[in-house]
DNA sequence: AGAGTGATGCTAAAAAATTAGCATTTTGTT
DNA sequence: AACAAAATGCTAATTTTTTAGCATCACTCT
């Protein structure tokens, strides 16, 4: 089988995938930890049963415990994810996205990562000829 | 009641408030046409019921029927997807963020879009003086 | 006035998600 | 070797979500 997009997911699906999203990887006890509301250590590995059977997740054994990954690199939820907050949200449009996020964190923002930001501007312009 | 985050939404709630947030608004209908494995009228409608019971919607009367709109403005609906999208899958680096965006869609970018962000970029370094 | 259409409200059934509990396995410790 | 600790596997019950169906109301048209 494989995964369908997150909006398949429900909502404790979706809240554990999050948050193996946010750590990279993650034991049950872990996940539970993260969890809010947290049920039952059991309920949480039994919802990472599931959600490997169904293709979000794999495991690796260390030692004792079951590691669990996402089956979809980083990269590629990211790219999704982005996707379908700039539908959502903005309309399709990147420029009012990134425009948002820079008003959002602005003060938090060093100059030093503006500039690297300025500079990935202006490859992208480059490429774009 | 006030409504809580997204995160605790059940998978059709969020379908549908995803449907909304893109279009701004919407009638059961419009909704129905828009969700995936489409259910029947009712239940889209007992779902937008719930929805705004639960004070994620509200709706307003036009004519005959009911056109539904988040509670929620669209900036803070935005706002918080976008923080906790930027937490999950960027570690919480906007800088990250705005670089898989550009990367994404950088062809589709029109020069005058690229250069609209550049200043922005700059406003932003004067501004964190 | 009556019939038809397109809405809504409500309720109860069906399906899916979520949970807890218990049995089992492995490892470490005395 | 025996016990305790820390995992997992599995199953069944509970709770929540999701759905369909039917009754009703408002409006339009003949």
């Amino acid at each position: 089988m494989t995964a369908k997009s997150h909006a398949h997911l429900s909502r404790r699906e979706r809240q554990i995938m999050d948050i193996i999203y946010r750590l990279g990887q993650a034991t049950a006890v872990e996940v539970m930890e993260n969890l809010p509301d947290p049920p039952s250590y059991s309920a949480v590995r039994a919802m990472l049963r599931l959600l490997e059977e169904k293709s979000y997740l794999r495991h690796e054994q260390e030692g004792m415990k079951y590691i669990f990954l996402p089956t979809l690199s980083r990269e590629k939820a990211r790219q999704s994810a982005l996707k379908q907050l700039v539908q959502t949200f903005f309309d399709g449009s990147t420029e009012q996205a990134v425009a948002a996020m820079l008003d959002m964190s602005r003060a938090k923002m060093s100059d030093e990562e503006l500039n690297r930001l300025s500079e990935m501007i202006e490859q992208a312009k480059k490429e774009g000829r």
